[in-house]
DNA sequence: TCCATAATGGTCAATCCTGACTAATCAGAA
DNA sequence: TTCTGATTAGTCAGGATTGACCATTATGGA
């Protein structure tokens, strides 16, 4: 319920468009994974559950704009949502570590050319992170917390190359 | 292709029948995600591919064990997977995150008390994966791996118990 | 001798997710 | 004024994933 939880919580005190939604989620979304079909399906099936409505507004000659608001109901799951997945461990996949167990049967020096790549790709994505402008509000802790694990990440790494 | 990656290198070596598969997929499930019947989809898929074989085998009046042999086309695709895997960084989701991005929602003195209660699993998630044996051979350092970011988080969770 | 449980090997309907695609309007550039 | 690209809002077929379910045989204990 991670995604209904993100999509909540947008919403709330904010009521928006799908246009809008999409546009901040697409900020994040290289750590979210969500994309905008997924999106559209999850409202239509949170309407459906009562956790939102829709109204169209016209303005100008525009196509209309499907605007989202929370229910009260809406608003009671994104509570009960938030406290669940604060108060809880999620475990958490690195689908690069399937690489990592197979890593014997590669020889010695193809292993430690190609994990030298993979540690210049963190790299780079550090920078990126460190370099650009956070997002607005609080889904900055996302970034902040992407910072810290590629900074363990890349002492892992420079471990595993020496040890090879 | 990680998952298929996972299958086709369990079977290098050792050709198995879905049980084994099975039980060794489980022993660190928690951090790959693949379920049984996902397993049996992608043994069929890379069957129909070419990748793998299966031979039925008889052991007395047992149901017969399908067993997956590696063909020389897997052993191929295992390769290249395989290098792909290790060269590349895999951006990691942390659905944990969706929640600490709407902590403003809640007052502090909650979400402190759940944060307290994240740490907790966290902890002992950490003190099971340093207690119980590792699985055998190389999915071990997927349990290190583990064990690095564990740490990692405890202490990015201090710190937000701390600053709030 | 029964019975419960583990070992064995799946299947399937239902749900979830996504890449690719479609459409209309409007602001600004040329 | 004509063209381009951004804005806006999705849809849909197809693939991936899974929870729940089924069926048989061996084994060990009551």
């Amino acid at each position: 319920m991670e995604r209904e939880l993100l999509l909540l919580g947008l919403l709330r005190g904010q009521e928006m468009h799908g246009y809008q939604l999409n546009e901040i989620i697409n900020r994040v979304n290289r750590y979210i994974g969500l994309k905008k079909a997924t999106v559209y399906f999850l409202l239509d099936k949170m309407d459906d559950s009562g956790w939102i409505t829709r109204t169209d507004e016209q303005e100008g000659h525009r196509p209309p704009r499907r605007v989202y608001h929370l229910t009260a109901e809406g608003e009671a799951i994104f509570q009960q949502l938030l406290r669940e997945n604060l108060a809880q461990h999620h475990p958490t996949q690195f689908s690069g570590d399937i690489g990592l167990a197979f890593a014997d049967a590669l020889p010695p020096d193809d292993l430690r050319m190609l994990l030298a790549d993979r540690r210049a790709a963190v790299e780079a994505e550090l920078v990126t992170l460190r370099t650009t402008d956070h997002p607005a509000g609080s889904l900055r802790w996302i970034i902040e917390h992407q910072i810290r694990h590629l900074v363990t990440e890349l002492d892992w790494l420079d471990e595993l190359i020496h040890t090879i």
